[in-house]
Formats: C-alpha cells, structure tokens, sequence
DNA sequence: GAGCGCTCTTACAACGTTGTAAAAACGAAG
DNA sequence: CTTCGTTTTTACAACGTTGTAAGAGCGCTC
C-alpha cells in the first residue's frame, strides 16, 4: 500500500481474472459478464485501485494533455497580468474541463524556449499545441507546422501555412469605433495603434482608415503603441502636443484607451465631453476605468474555446486539412465615448 | 519517418550498439567510450532521435510536470482575470522553467473537480501539487495529504496539517497601514476587509486593528468585502452611509480599493485630500487607478517561486518534513494616501 | 455425440525507456 | 601464457497498460 500504487495485476489477483478482463471493465469496453463486471468493480473499489495514466498513454500514443504557448510577447512573464491573456486562459481552460483534457502553460519568449517547446510536443508530452502569439513574425508556427505537430493559432499566421486557427474580424472592429465616432459628431479623431508588425493592428487600423475615409475624413493622426499602458499614455501625450484640438480617440485595446483616458484627464480634458475615447477587447481595465470605456469587445473567451475544439478535433480524426473561424467583434458602448 | 517516430532502437541500429549504449549517451551516464560516443551523437543526429519522454517516466515514475491548482475560487473560471493569480501564474512559471519541469494548470471549484485533481496526482501524471486556495474551509489540501501527494500550499492551511506552505505576515501589512494613516494624521478611519473565512483576510484585520488600539482608537468601523471591485465599492458605500466624516479607509487588497476610490470620487470626495485610501497586494490595478494606490506590498511572485522551490526540493529528496516560508511585507507610498 | 457458431475470457506481445547482471574486451601483473 | 582487475558493452527483465489472437465454455443442430 504504502509503496507502490494498486495496479492491474493487483486487482486482477483480487478479482480472480485476468488483467485484461479488468482492462475491459475500466475502459468500458463490451463483453464482460454483468456479474463478474461487479466483482471487478469491487475489487477495484477494495485495492483502490487508479489507473497509470503514463502507462496508458505509452500504448494509446495519447497523453490527454495539450500545450497552451503564449509566444513571442517580448517581455517574459509579465505577460500572465495582461487581461489578454486571462481571457484566453479562462476560455481554453472552461473548454477542455469538460474533455477531461488538461494544459500544460508554456512560455516561447526566446529561441532556446521555442526549441525546448518544438522538442515538448515532439516528445509526446502533449498531443498538440495551442498557440497565442502576437508577433508576426514569430518562427514558431513554422516550426511546429514542420515538424508535424498538431497545433491551432489564435490570430492568422504572419505568413500563409497549412495551420489551423481562430480569429476576428479586426477591420470590422475599427469600422465601428469610427463609425461610431462620426455619428456622435466628433470632427478632429485620432488613434493610437497598436505594433505596427502584429497584422490584428494593422487590421485595426486599417478598418478605422478606411471607414473614417467613407465618412469623410481622409486622414487619420495617428500614433503607435504597444498594446501596454505606458505606450498608450506616451503615445496620447504625442497625438496631444500635435493635435491639442483632438476631440476623440481610439485606441487598439483598452489597456492603451484606460492610459489615453487618465493622461488627457491629467491635462484638464473631461471624458467624453472634451474628448471621447474608444477602446478594444472589452477587458477588464475597460470596466476598472473611470468613466468606463466604450470598446468594441472580442469574445477572447469564445475564441479561445473554438482553438480548444479546432485542436482536439483535429487529434481525433487527423489528416484533416486546416480550418479557421472567424469571430465578429461587437461595439459595447458605455460612458467613454 | 513520417509514422512512428526514430526511437533508441533505431539509433542504436545505425550506430551499430545496443540500445543500452545509446540510453546511456543521452542520459550522459559515464563509461562510454569517447569515440563511441561521437558514431553515436552522430547517429543520433542522422535519425532526428528525440527521447520518449512517456516512455521514460513510465520507469523512472517521474513526469517532469507539477499541477498547478487553483481551488475554492468561487466563480469558475473568471479567475484568471483576477491580477492575484495572474501575478502567481508568473511567478511559478518563471521558476519552473528553469528547472525544465511544466506546470499543468487546474481548476478546483467544485467537488467533482477536486476529486479529479487528486486522481490526476495519483495516476502520476504529474509528480506534485502547488495549491493556491483562498477559502480556509478548503476540503483539498487535506484530501492531497492524505493521498500522499507531494504538494505545497500558497498560503497556511485552514487547520492544521502536516504539509509545506508559503506566506506572508499579513498582520505586519495591516500594522503598516495602520502606522502610516494615524502618522499622515487622519482621525476617522475605516477598514473593508476580505472576506472573514481566509484566514489572510482575518489575519490583515487583526493587525490592522491591533495597531489602531495601540494607537489609540480602540474600534475600527468595518465592513466586509469579497476581494472584488464590486464588493469593494459596495463595502465603501455602506461604510460612508453609516460614517459620514470617514477620512481614511485600508482596504484588504487593491480591487476593493480601486472600486472604493472610484465610489468616493463618485460622491465628490477628493482623493487623498478628503480621504486617504490604502490597498493591499501591490498589483496591476494599484498602479492603473487614479490617483495611484498606496498599497501594502505582497511578493507574490516571489513567494510563488519559493513555494515550486519548496515542491521540487520534495520531490528530490521525499521524506522529509514540513517547511514554512514567510515572507514580510512592505508599505508601496503612492498618491492614494 | 461430433460439429458449429456464439459469447466471454485469457495468454501474450507490444509501447520505448531504464537499470541490472552478465559477458566481452583489454591491459597489466604474476 | 595464464590469471585477474578494469572498463566498456550487451542482453534481458522490468514499468503498467492496451489490443489481438487464441482458447474455453456452452447451447444448438444434424
């Protein structure tokens, strides 16, 4: 008892049968005698008996277990307090819950962590990978792609691949802040973006350009953050020296839209009155805020979970080809703007 | 090749050893023959070999892969969006990955999904346990204990048992907080504390109460939160309903204070001129409210990190007792107060 | 009562690794 | 030229499970 775990044999010996017949009862296959059924069960229930998940997993070349890698994101782990990344945590999590399938948290934020995560999945420690990355150009898809592993993207690859994955409408979500801007009489709108080289800002910005265009408005002043607070309040202090008399604002998440909130407050502005801003995501700074934000939200949650289901559906039936859903956003509109 | 992957049997076929050879070149085992070592590295190279790492923790019965659960969190998984464990996430991640061990991240908020846990542990699909829990009634740490699973806990248990944890002094952070209102002068001061059954919660109310008697105000007005925005901001209005002239408040962590600054404001009260607000954890929301929160500081990453140290020094060397690590506090001087 | 088709059960060989005991190689010493 | 240590290598048995092919039991029919 005290060493060794019960194993097959033990209850087995109990029973009085044969491993595999208490294989069978365990796995619920068909073909066991009712009566004997019981007595297996029993004598399971009386050694305490748990099947070895790894000794199982080396037969059925499944581990039940998939990796959830947040790559690229520069600064290392300082990325777990990013409401992002909480959103898409909580989703994947609530969804493979009830697959009995579990995560194993991986950071890829260096080469050296890539390659040890190429080698995780390789391994077989995993049986695929989800993978949220915000750089464009991120080798790891590529990598995990070649190297045959299964895997589901949040956000389209930086370069075409034979990959999986989940994503939204990012320009219909910039199409609606300045849509929403413009029928609110807002004349002088600027926007702060997010990293140039991740394509869910350049979607961003584009669909505000463009749509900002169709009402009008043929130029857009624009500043580019980096998806953090102090980039997003530096780059409304620069749209502000440039442009004094902006009236409105729309940032590429709310992280940057709270921070644009607090410093146009700092120089004297009210919000909305002065000056009225928009956020994305629909995150909890855009909640925390004072006024709260209006922001055009991304069901992160349903992503997150539609990446779950692409992954496990592709290890079910595999040779699949690749598939992608592609999320609407939705404008929430509170006291900000 | 694009079947099953090269295993040792087929490097030791190219090399031309036996597949004990070869285990004992990847594992760096002394008594190989330099030479030997090199046909064997080489053909390790030619054949793309990665070791299966099942198939190893099948004998050696350790699977490189520690659980981390949060239990008792009320409200699934939403969870993740609360900065406190996010901060937490960072920290045993950061740790963990130098030690080439990965976290498997859990959820227990139901009693069905604590006894998954803990048959999760015995399968051995993972080799220990590092349990967040805030609810002191928390039925799974004893339920680890007595299943024999090497595991640490965040935070002392509710009763008393025989098992590893990590804290902090949260009646010294109380004390500071009290230390530093009565010194900044301020003569009606309230608390909203966490919920009274963490045993944290209680332990930040007790010293903060103990300081104020010894300064000379022998009752503490006081009302009860849930560690929530919302909570706090509900704790803050009842509080002001019933003392008016309040001019201090210490709440027991930074969403409570955020949302009790947002209600103060809300009814005109200036920030910390009327009154001075102090929180409690140092994290994301302190610095993202306005103005920015006096806070007592909680090294959660830290002690998050001591408490994967504490797991694996477990695991290296099992048998041994109990250890405690407590961390101290320190008082964060901001604007708030 | 031999032969046939069922259902249910049992041995046995995987899965890919590690650890151990035995064998081989190789010098050095007697 | 044996004999005895070392070192290096090998064969083989684990580890706990699953899947498959063979076997046992049993009621039929002819």
């Amino acid at each position: 008892m005290s060493k060794g775990a019960p194993t097959l044999e033990d209850v087995a010996r109990v029973a009085g049968v044969s491993r595999a017949t208490v294989s069978r009862v365990v796995n619920g296959t068909r073909n066991v005698d009712p009566e004997l059924q019981e007595t297996v069960r029993s004598a399971i229930e009386q050694t305490g008996y748990t099947p070895n998940r790894v000794a199982r997993s080396l037969v059925t070349r499944r581990t039940g277990t998939v990796a959830l890698v947040i790559s690229g994101a520069g600064g290392g782990s300082d990325v777990f307090t990013d409401p992002f990344f909480g959103r898409v945590t909580a989703g994947v999590v609530d969804f493979l819950r009830a697959q009995r399938v579990h995560p194993v948290l991986m950071l890829a934020d260096s080469d050296h962590a890539r390659t040890e995560v190429v080698e995780f999945l390789r391994q077989g420690s995993a049986d695929g990978a989800l993978l949220v990355t915000t750089h464009s150009a991120d080798p790891l898809p590529a990598r995990l792609v070649e190297a045959g592993v299964p895997a589901v993207l949040y956000a389209r690859p930086g370069r075409p691949m034979p990959v999986s994955y989940v994503d939204m409408d990012h320009r219909a979500g910039g199409r609606m802040a300045a849509d929403h801007l413009v029928a609110a009489g807002r004349t002088n709108i600027a926007t702060i973006s997010g990293p140039l080289d991740v394509p869910a800002s350049q979607d961003r910005l584009a669909g505000f350009r463009d749509a900002m265009a169709r009402h009008g408005f043929p130029y857009v002043p624009t500043a580019e953050g980096g998806f953090t607070a102090e980039s997003g309040g530096a780059a409304m202090e620069r749209l502000l020296a440039e442009y004094p008399d902006v009236d409105a604002v729309f940032a590429a998440n709310d992280l940057m839209a709270q921070a644009a909130v607090y410093l146009l407050q700092a120089h004297g502005l009210r919000i909305p009155d002065d000056v009225a801003v928009i956020g994305f995501d629909d995150s909890s700074p855009a909640l925390a805020c004072r006024p709260q934000l209006t922001t055009v939200r991304q069901p992160v949650e349903d992503m997150a979970a539609a990446m779950a289901y692409l992954l496990l559906e592709s290890l079910e039936k595999p040779g699949q080809r690749p598939k992608s859903v592609i999320f609407e956003p939705e404008l929430v509109v509170r006291a900000s703007a």
